[in-house]
DNA sequence: CGAATAGTGTCTATGAGACAGTATGCT
DNA sequence: AGCATACTGTCTCATAGACACTATTCG
């Protein structure tokens, strides 16, 4: 069983192979990921991302297993769910050679875990989480899967996915400089949203004690690809 | 063995898991895949893509079952390798449930198959792997490699990887143009990728009977990326 | 010299950031 | 009225495309 593998015909143990998420949400004005303490070895008791065996009989897809964890953990369907990366190779799980499909997902405020769930959730803020020790490689994962999310909010709609049916500019505005960590010029984030011309006005306001505010939602499920990318305001780009 | 999986803890079998390459090169000024003709059914004498099994003991990581793959057909060292996504269903494979994790890769002309490869190897144009009829999904799964490569050359400087270590930037241009599909300006390309700063002049000029041409190199092995995309030919955007 | 390709000068178009101004509701 | 936030007018700036021009080598 050695050496004739350029037939790539010998046949090799499957390794381990699971689907991991990484479920984005704003929780109390800060960006959070959903995650799971471990029940048992290795790293029981740790904080990790929510992970699902793939089940032939009851999976479609790849997608369709990540959708029906979702599904499981806080009873919702998410608006938007994006393949990241798999990562397979033999330091990541002491227990041998192992892959994980990673997906992320993006869901508004107001998702709550699922009371009935074994295993303790929370959401936990995008600090904690590249901060504190979490279980395998977990904290790499999310850290990549934030790194998507930032970069591809430079250049398309997807934070729109983190905010419910219906929002003003403003707080779309202050969702992508929540997930960018910068501050943007309301003029020019106005007309990059608006002429792009997927967005719609519902007729309804929301109103403070001060000018109400138009309440817009998206015409196309599909997130939008812009031309350029934000830039920021020019002096001091960090919000910190 | 039903219904708590909540717990993700029921263990299924795995299902079968193989890493599919799509190898990019230009031969004869076409945009080309490397396909392999199956030995074996299913699919028997059909045009396949790539494919390994991971080899625990061999490979550190799905990366690197990628690349000993690539050695081992063209005994070249890829000088781009990314992975694309993961396709896995129950549809794909009439044996069953399987996935396959899937890279691209870009390599300069003149990389020629292994002659003691087992399998016959050859180059296929990028239309003809569109328009025939390929073993599994293979031809979906090129569509969304080439769709890939097509999308991040619009805004990153990843063509020059189908290129030797030195070129004309004539030849990159033509190389944009012939992974784009379209016609691009001479000036604003040349301004575009010079002004990026990530060319080097290699002092040896590209002779013919006409003026030479400078040759230039990478001085970053990172692809680079633009804050703008390529619009293109404001008419008549399409080649072909 | 002429053919052919390399390479440039400079105009317009688009869309981003800057910044100050106006609009509208609540208390 | 006056505060707070919504929304706009219009300037500058960066970078893309258009297009015509000049430069250099070979035969």
């Amino acid at each position: 069983m050695e050496h004739n593998n350029k037939h790539n015909e010998v046949k090799f143990q499957n390794p381990h192979l699971t689907v991991d998420v990484v479920v984005f949400s704003i929780v109390n004005e800060q960006l959070c990921t959903l995650m799971i303490k471990r029940q048992r070895a290795p790293f029981q008791g740790n904080w990790a991302l929510p992970r699902a065996e793939i089940n032939p009989k009851l999976d479609a897809s790849l997608e369709f297993t990540a959708k029906r964890n979702i599904k499981l953990l806080l009873d919702v369907d998410t608006p938007y769910l994006e393949q990241v990366q798999t990562i397979g190779n033999n330091e990541r799980d002491p227990r041998g050679w192992s892959v994980s499909v990673v997906y992320y997902s993006l869901i508004a405020e107001n998702a709550f875990p699922v009371k009935e769930n074994a295993q303790p959730l929370k959401w936990m803020t995008i600090n904690e989480t590249l901060s504190k020790a979490l279980s395998f490689d977990h904290q790499h994962i999310i850290e990549n899967c934030y790194h998507r999310l930032q970069n591809k909010s430079l250049y398309t709609s997807l934070p729109i996915f983190l905010l419910p049916e219906e929002f003003t500019l403003t707080e779309l505005q202050k969702t992508y400089e929540l997930v960018l960590g910068i501050k943007m010029e309301k003029k020019s984030f106005r007309r990059r949203l608006l002429d792009a011309g997927f967005l719609q006005e519902t007729g309804r306001m929301r109103h403070a004690n001060h000018r109400p505010a138009l309440l817009y939602r998206l015409s196309e499920r599909q997130p939008y690809y812009f031309a350029r990318i934000i830039e920021g305001v020019r002096d001091s780009k960090n919000i910190d």
